[in-house]
Order: C-alpha cells, then sequence, then structure tokens
RNA sequence: GCGAGAGUGGCGGAACUGGUAGACGCGCGGGACUUAGGAUCCCGUGCCGCAAGGCGUGUGGGUUCGAGUCCCACCUUUCGCACCA
C-alpha cells in the first residue's frame, strides 16, 4: 500500500478537512484479509495475549449496540497490546443453542437449522465491518455438530467421574416455556425469560455435583484480578454460612405433652427419631423453645400425631399447591404443629415440633430450632403461635430478665440463661457450645452453602442431545466417544409440550438405538442440555477450532490459557463465569488442564442507554449500528461509543454527540495529510506529545478509555493551535494511540506518513520523562485558603522566592493584610498563606 | 432487610496519594469565511453581579492551612441477594 490520499468527499471538491470513511474503512477491510492482519500465528507467536469477549447469541434483531460496545472495548484493548508488542489471539463466536432462539423460531415459523445460519450471516456481516481484530479462522457455533461433539464430550467426561448424575427432584417449571428451569433461572418465582409463574413438579433430571466445589470456587476467587463487585456476587451465590448441625430426639407419641419431661434423658441421643437442623446460632441453644421442619421434610409423616394428622396433611397439600411467588413474597407466618415433641439436647426440655413454609427444604436441613429471643422469622412465628421466647442474650444495658420490646434481639452481647455459657460474649459461646455439644454427641460443626447442583437438563430441541443410553439390561450407558457426535435430529414439529419430556422423545426412529454395550435394542435419552454447558467451556476451543480429533491441543492450550483478559456483561457474573470455572476445575483434576481458574483478569463493562433512558424495541430507541456506520464511519462509531463514559460503567448514546468524535478524527487525518518534514517541531507541542502518550498508554489497560480519547483531543487543540503547520514528528505517534480506537483511518494516515506495513505491527511510541518536566512551574496562591491568583517560578524555588513572587503580583498582594501566621508550601502544586 | 456502588454546569462526563472543581465533548452565544451553510475556523460559556467580589460537587455537622476527595449522621438513587436459619 502506497501512501495516498483519498480525494474528498463527494459534493464538496473545496472540503478542507474530512476523511470519507465508507471508502477508507472498505478499503482497510480488504486489506487485513488479504494480509493476513488479524490473524495470529497461535503456533509460534511471541509472548502470546488471549483477548476474550463473551460471545453473542445470534439473535434476529441484529447486532445490538450493546455488543458492539462490549466487542470495542475488548478490541481496544486486544489492539494496544499488540502494539506493545504481544502475540494477540482475539476470537469470537455463537452462542446460538437455547430456549431463546428457539422460542423466536417458534413465533416466527421458521426452524432453527434455517434462522440460526441466517442470523449469524448477519452478525458476522455487521461485525465485519466494526473494525474488530478478530481471527475469524478460529469461530465456533455452538450448533455445529463439530463443536458439540465436544460439549457432549465434556458432558461423558463429568459422567465418568461421578460428578453428573440423574435425580428426580421438585424442578421448576415454567408453563409457558413448558420446560423446566434452574434455579437461577427462577427470579421472584418466576421464569426469568417469559415472566410467568413458575411451578413445581417433580421430573427425572441430569444434575452436575457443582456443589462439591462450593469451597474451591469460593476460595479461588481470592486469587483472581476480577472486579470486586463480580467476586461479592459469586461469594453470595455460594453463600457459604459457618455454624452446626444439631440433632434433636423426638419423644415417642404422648397423649400428654406436660408429663413429658419425666421421660427425658439426653444420655441417649441415638436411640429413636432425630430430627438434624442446622443453625449458625449454636450459642442460643438454650433458647430453642420449638421446631420447625419444612413443609416438605420426609420425617413429617413419621412424627406426626394422630390428633394432627388432618391439620398436618391439609397444611402440606396447602404448601406443595402454592407456586413459589407466593411461598416467597408472602411474608405472614403460618404453620402447624405436629403433635410431636423433641428434646431440646441443652435444656433437657420438651420443646413442640412444627411445620411452616418458612423453612425451606432447599437449604441446610430443611429444619431449623427456633430461638424467638433472637431471630425475626421465630420471633414473629412465636408471637403468631403463643410459643415461649426466652432471653439468651443480653445486650447493652441488658440483663437474663430484660424483656422483649415487641422483636427479636439479633445484636452482639452476652449469654444469659444458659447455666455454664452465663457471661460468655456470643462468639466465643459459638466455640463453647459446639465443643459440649460434640463432646455429647448431639451435632457437629460444619459449613452449609446455599449452592445447589446444576440441573443441566433441558426438556427441549433446540439443543445438544445429552450422550446417554438406557438399556434395559445394561441400565444407563455413555455413549462412547467415538459415536460423538448425538447428532440433534432435524425434526419438525420441535414444539414442546407439557408432557414433561422433550419432543425428540416422539422421535422412536431417532431415539431407539441398540445398546453400545450389549447390542440389545436401547433408548437415548431424549433431553437436551443446557446452554450454559455450551458456553462453559468455549473459550477452550478457540485457539484449536480447526481440529476435529480433540477437544482442545495440548501445546495451544498450554500456549494460550488461561485467558489473558476476559470482557462481558455483568448479567453473567454468577452463572456462566461460575459454570465456567467449575467445568475448568473439573478437566484440570483430570489432568488435562494445568490451571484450574479459566479467566485471570475479568472485567464487566457497563451499559449503555440512549437519551437517558433505557433501550427497548417497545420504545423504538434502539440503535442499529449499521445506520451509523454508515453514517459516521465505523472509527467514529466504536471511538463514540467509548466516549460516552467509563467502559465499565457505560454511558448515554445521544446522537447529537457523535459529531465532536468525527471531526477529532477528521482534525487529526488532516494534520496528517498536511504534515511537513522540514525544520523542527515545537517543544510546547512536543511535551504536551509526550504528555499524551503517558496518558494513553495509562489509561488503556485501565480500561479508562473516555479520558484517553480526551487526552488525545486535547492534544489536537494544542497541536493546531493557531491553524500552524504540524511537523511529521508531532503527528506521527497520535496515529498509533489513535489506532486502537479507530483502526481504519490509523492505517490509511500511517500509509499516508509513507509505511508500508500495518501500523498494528508497529510498536507502541514511548515517551520521555524529560520531556514532561519543564524549568518553571505555575504555581497556585492561597490567601487562608481561598485561591488568589498564581505566580510562574523556578520549580526549585524556595519558600521565600516564591513568595517574594506572590507578594509582587497585586492581585495576590491586596489579600494580604499584616503578618502571616503561618505559610504553606506545597512545591510544583500550591502556596497557601494563612493569615 | 442484607451486600456493593453512585449523587459534580443545560447534557454526557473529568479531577493522581486531600492541593486552581468543571478537563474533553455535546449544546448554547458571538465572530470569520461565504449566495448560503446542518461544512470549516476562531472566541466565549458553573451560578449571582456592571465591576470588585461573592457563592458553588445531594443535606447537616466535623477534621485540616486547604475537603468533590477523609470522618459522623441523614436524604435520594442504581445494581446484586433476599423467609438461607
Amino acid at each position: 500500500m502506497t501512501a495516498s490520499v483519498p480525494s474528498a468527499p463527494s459534493g464538496s471538491a473545496d472540503e478542507p478537512l474530512g476523511y470519507d470513511p465508507g471508502a477508507v474503512e472498505a478499503r482497510w477491510r480488504q486489506q487485513w484479509a488479504e494480509r493476513g492482519t488479524n490473524r495470529p500465528d497461535l503456533a509460534e507467536g511471541k509472548d502470546p495475549y488471549y483477548a476474550l469477549m463473551m460471545f453473542p447469541y445470534p439473535s434476529a434483531e441484529g447486532l445490538h449496540v450493546g455488543n458492539l460496545f462490549a466487542f470495542t472495548g475488548c478490541d481496544i484493548y486486544a489492539r494496544f497490546r499488540r502494539l506493545q508488542g504481544h502475540t494477540v489471539f482475539e476470537p469470537l463466536g455463537y452462542d446460538a443453542f437455547g430456549i431463546h432462539s428457539e422460542n423466536f423460531a417458534l413465533k416466527v415459523g421458521v426452524h432453527p437449522t434455517e434462522l440460526i445460519p441466517r442470523n449469524i450471516a448477519n452478525f458476522r456481516r455487521q461485525l465485519d465491518r466494526a473494525g474488530l481484530m478478530v481471527d475469524w479462522t478460529h469461530s465456533v457455533d455452538t450448533t455445529d455438530p463439530a463443536y458439540y461433539k465436544w460439549t457432549q464430550w465434556v458432558f461423558l467426561q463429568l459422567y465418568k467421574k461421578g460428578l453428573a448424575y440423574k435425580k428426580a427432584g421438585a424442578v421448576n417449571w415454567c408453563p409457558s416455556d413448558k420446560t423446566v428451569l434452574a434455579n437461577e433461572q427462577v427470579i421472584d418465582g418466576r421464569c426469568e425469560r417469559c415472566g410467568t409463574v413458575v411451578e413445581q413438579r417433580f421430573l427425572e433430571q441430569w444434575f452436575f455435583r457443582i456443589s462439591d466445589y462450593s469451597e474451591r470456587l469460593l476460595n479461588n476467587l481470592d486469587t483472581l484480578d476480577w472486579s470486586a463487585t463480580t467476586k461479592q456476587a459469586q461469594r453470595n451465590w455460594i453463600g457459604r454460612s459457618e455454624g452446626a448441625r444439631l440433632r434433636f430426639r423426638v419423644l415417642p407419641a404422648m397423649q400428654d405433652a406436660g408429663s413429658a419431661s419425666v421421660a427425658v434423658t439426653t444420655e441417649t441421643p441415638v436411640d429413636g427419631i432425630q430430627v438434624e437442623v442446622f443453625t449458625t446460632r449454636p450459642d442460643t441453644i438454650f433458647g430453642a423453645t420449638y421446631l420447625v421442619l419444612a413443609p416438605e421434610h420426609p420425617l413429617v409423616d413419621e412424627i406426626t400425631t394422630d390428633a394432627q394428622r388432618g391439620a398436618v396433611e391439609a397444611y402440606r397439600t396447602g404448601a406443595a399447591k402454592q407456586d413459589l411467588i407466593t411461598r416467597k413474597t408472602n411474608k405472614e407466618k403460618t404453620g402447624e404443629f405436629t403433635g410431636a415433641f423433641a428434646v431440646n439436647p441443652a435444656t433437657g426440655e420438651p420443646i413442640p415440633v412444627w411445620i411452616a413454609d418458612y423453612v425451606l427444604m432447599e437449604y441446610g436441613t430443611g429444619a431449623i430450632m427456633a430461638v424467638p429471643g433472637h431471630d425475626e422469622r421465630d420471633y414473629e412465628f412465636a408471637t403468631k403461635f403463643a410459643l415461649p421466647i426466652v432471653r439468651v442474650v443480653a445486650g447493652e444495658g441488658q440483663g437474663a430478665k430484660t424483656p422483649f420490646d415487641g422483636a427479636a434481639y439479633t445484636g452482639d452481647g452476652m449469654i444469659v440463661n444458659s447455666a455454664q455459657f452465663d457471661g460468655l460474649g456470643v462468639e466465643i459461646a459459638k466455640v463453647k457450645v459446639m465443643e459440649w455439644i460434640e463432646k455429647r454427641h448431639a451435632g457437629t460443626v460444619v459449613t452449609n452453602y446455599r449452592l445447589h447442583d446444576w440441573c443441566i437438563s433441558r426438556q427441549r430441541y433446540w439443543g445438544p442431545p445429552i450422550p446417554i443410553i438406557y438399556c434395559d439390561d445394561c441400565g444407563t450407558v455413555p455413549v462412547p466417544e467415538a459415536d460423538l457426535p448425538v447428532v440433534l435430529p432435524n425434526i419438525a414439529d420441535f414444539k414442546p409440550d407439557d408432557s414433561g419430556v422433550s419432543p425428540l422423545a416422539r422421535h422412536e426412529d431417532w431415539y431407539r438405538v441398540p445398546c453400545p454395550t450389549c447390542g440389545k435394542s436401547a433408548r437415548r435419552e431424549t433431553d437436551v442440555s443446557d446452554t450454559f454447558l455450551d458456553s462453559s467451556w468455549y473459550f477452550l476451543r478457540y485457539p484449536s477450532a480447526d481440529r476435529d480429533d480433540v477437544p482442545f491441543d495440548a501445546a495451544l492450550t498450554k500456549k494460550w490459557l488461561p485467558v489473558t483478559t476476559y470482557i462481558g456483561g455483568n448479567e453473567h457474573a454468577v452463572l456462566h463465569l461460575l459454570y465456567s470455572r467449575f467445568i475448568t476445575m473439573v478437566l484440570h483434576d483430570e489432568g488435562m488442564l494445568d490451571f484450574e481458574e479459566p479467566f485471570t483478569r475479568f472485567r464487566a463493562h457497563g451499559l449503555i442507554i440512549r437519551e437517558g433512558a433505557k433501550m427497548s424495541k417497545s420504545k423504538g430507541n434502539v440503535v442499529n449500528p449499521d445506520e451509523y456506520i454508515d453514517r459516521w464511519g465505523a472509527d467514529s462509531f466504536r471511538t463514540y461509543l467509548m466516549f460516552l463514559g467509563p467502559f465499565e460503567e457505560g454511558g448515554d448514546f445521544r446522537d447529537a454527540g457523535i459529531s465532536g468524535v468525527k471531526r477529532f478524527l477528521d482534525r487529526l487525518w488532516a494534520s496528517v495529510r498536511d504534515s511537513v518534514v522540514e525544520g523542527s517541531p515545537d517543544d510546547e507541542v512536543m511535551r504536551k506529545l509526550h504528555a499524551t502518550i503517558k496518558k494513553v498508554g495509562e489509561d488503556i489497560p485501565a480500561l479508562s478509555y473516555n479520558t484517553a480519547i480526551a487526552a488525545m483531543m486535547e492534544y489536537m487543540n494544542v497541536l493546531r493551535r493557531g491553524e500552524r503547520v504540524c511537523h511529521r514528528a508531532e503527528v506521527e505517534p497520535v496515529v498509533q494511540l489513535v489506532a486502537p480506537f479507530a483502526p481504519h483511518v490509523a492505517e490509511e494516515m500511517w500509509g499516508m506518513l509513507g509505511h508500508s506495513e500495518s501500523v498494528f505491527d508497529s510498536r507502541w511510541p514511548g515517551f520521555d520523562e524529560g520531556m514532561l518536566v519543564s524549568d518553571t512551574v505555575e504555581l497556585v496562591v492561597q490567601v487562608s485558603g481561598k485561591t488568589r491568583g498564581k505566580v510562574a517560578v523556578a520549580r526549585e524555588a524556595d519558600q521565600a522566592a516564591v513568595m517574594a513572587a506572590a507578594m509582587a503580583d497585586a492581585s495576590i498582594a491586596k489579600f494580604v493584610v499584616g503578618e502571616p501566621r503561618k505559610i504553606v508550601l506545597v512545591p510544583g502544586r500550591i502556596l497557601n498563606i494563612v493569615l
């Protein structure tokens, strides 16, 4: 490519400024493709840098500006690293399986196998003109059998390790999507996708034992360079709490509960029925005045007395029928007495056993010891049902007999009414009580996690079939790896029904297969897997995307992974990242990966809003990238997106704003075009240039793109002040600074400066520290803390010299009446004369 | 309720370990060049005031020579989690 100056935009022959982005960008897209500029040598490249962005779901609406915002942010970072000398791998693919695609296909009546390639083609067209440094020779499409073959392989690795299991259980069922949802997909009792109230159903589901990894998933967070909010979100989700499991012996059914105490001994707690509870407050055990079981608790039947059976059954039926939304939002306490009593292992007293829906079967043991004095929920319940409330913790100014003032006391304090533990602080008491409990075999210290196992089966069509075959003789048989992929058949009737099984179950010709072990007629699993499984390992696939013999090549993986920087949306801060970490840990434990955390650095980008409002189709305020790129060019569009606000916070897209960015690029382009090599660069301009190189080089790694752009604009203002002719040395480095943001026009300008190689094969400019300091400095002068002016003094000027300079300025001196009480001089910054 | 964050001009947003608040851009006002300009260039633009000057970073206190920045109390708001024992 020789240096060339394109003709001025059409219809404006006298146009003094401004390039034609349409022509420039098309030319450089073609150049990049021909030269292979964006294809790193994965095998040989030095200093590898893996820049990953969350791959998009290729929707029918096309690329969203939010996608482009994220991708551009990642691309700028990647291009910057390349300019610094790294071999940068920046892949992109499509997350095209899942309910979202399938529902859309159903809505428009087009089969997903037709729809998805069409959407992908459109995405690719849009992505191509966005100027991303993507290596399209290493892409993935999760719906491609060449990809999901290995998704199924991942399932088999977990299955082999005993980490995939099938379990019948209560699942969340969305009556609208007609499918099972993961707990994570239920928000406030509603389907996160369609908002329909979720029902409970009992189905056989495949689960992954992610809960076995709770502790590692939690502890490893400390080693990761992730934003604090993302780490916190993961911590909350994993939900570790330290506590204890305590066993309460249930007394045999009695006619008269009042006489129970005579039968109580605590010496033989292992006999008979016991209820195990989870608590984080073992220190309050002396205040446990009743037990509560979840309505679904398996022991309820056994312990309920004949007299109470009717009432208990009625309550359980009511609770079961209740959908999750009422159960979780209705805070009014309800419950029923089982008629049974258990022994408080600390006091030896009998306490009633209740059932109530405020106790959840999924958490802890599904049973609690109620300490109404020191737990708000228990207090409310005890008040409503007239159960005894005992104080066992006394706070500041409280004693053993201080009555409750309408609420539980949940604060810190001293243990009271608890025999030998009286007088201890709450934290010490937790330890001492548990020592005592453990000695008496009434319980153990445990750590509890909220994280549940990951339900990966979906009774849907548009996903990878789970590679399992059921044989009457051999039982559950994994599909041999050699037989992968289990190809998703192209069926016309892919609409789910409420039978609780996948549409694939209607196709015997597909599911009827010989058993891989014995050869007898057997049946395939007809469920498909969760989309989150597709995306839990795709980053491993990219470098090896052209290999069909292995999921990921060992040498390439060793070289390129873990991902150096991962950029994506906060909406995936919990699930996708957690699942990816889990799968990576499992493969690590199998010896297939030498790292257990896939993403060394993760940053979540912010959200783009439009004119102060959220973008939505219904409001009709969605930004269509095509229109803006047509009008302003991709370079201006990219740079404007980054200029809106801090990358990690997002910004407010206003149509008017983009013109300022185009003007900036036009000015730079004109300065380069008109630059000369004769003479020498201006000192002041060069000082500003070096300061700008420093600032941009610091801002980009911090993802502070908006201020980097502002710094370059500021430099342009200095550079062009007085319409001077620019020296080439004053503009050449700026082309490199702007290149990550506006890659096409940067290439164009680089060519205009006489370079034949891509600007991205040049090296990021250095700066000279010596250029950043000058001999004189401007010092702000304050009088009693109020700014009154500024004086120019030598850099090393001492206090006397600075004072003299200040007093020489009449507009400052007039405020200094009398003798200063104190003079504060911060060299290079400020002089404060205190009167 | 718990956890994390955020409140700065007409607007988006700057401000390093406390040191000229409002960089940069939009918008707006004025000017230049023009038949014209939604093109380009220059100047101005926090508020009050003719000026000198005063007032200003959600509110009220505090620390300091000096506070957008630190401390205390409160208000508003965004995002997670939420009957998790």
